[in-house]
DNA sequence: TTCTATGTTATCATATATGATAACAAGGAT
DNA sequence: ATCCTTGTTATCATATATGATAACATAGAA
């Protein structure tokens, strides 16, 4: 293979990591925004995670482990810390 | 107790089912509300439940379960949904 | 009538969200 | 230095979401 096309197929492998990467940002990012506005509605009020997770009725590890992203909430879920933050969640189709 | 005060109990009971009713229904609400548009975005483009199913990789038992409300869904399995409709969930805290 | 398409419901297996507890880390105050 | 607060991470048990299959209902077309 010439180096062009090695050079071709280096780039092409980058672009596609770079759709993969895409693809899978576009999966997360309904998720990365509602934690964004979690954390940003709860410091904002100088509300601790401990705090947070007594108004929602579980533990602050609980909480971390919401905010820090690593796993799928519920809908019911994050409805429910959102109340506790004074705040409605809205589901939009766009 | 009087007549009166059976009737008030009665209403207070009433009040108390319907702020029940009301609190659940806010419980409910986001829910309820996605999944409007959901079933409204699917038949508007005159898709089955089938194609819907096909498009998310699911079965149309599955897409016919979500649309009943019945259980909870995750965020992530409602952003697929909604791709596969060609929208994006955004998720508001207001 | 009998097909066919569409949606519903029940059920099971499996993956994962959630609750709960504990241990740990880092920073700030004393 | 030792507390104390706040947040993180690991782990376990349990509830439930999800995938999958099958049976059923209903409406409309042939």
């Amino acid at each position: 293979m010439s180096k062009a096309g090695a050079k071709f197929s280096e780039v092409k492998e980058l672009l596609l990591k770079d759709e993969e990467f895409k693809a899978e940002y576009k999966k997360l990012k309904p998720r990365y925004d509602v934690i964004s506005q979690i954390i940003e509605a709860r410091t904002s009020q100088n509300i601790t995670q401990e705090e947070l997770a007594l108004r929602v009725g579980t533990q602050k590890s609980n909480i971390s482990r919401l905010e820090s992203g690593t796993y799928n909430p519920s809908l019911d879920f994050l409805a429910k810390v959102a109340r506790s933050l004074g705040k409605e969640v809205q589901v939009m189709l766009k």
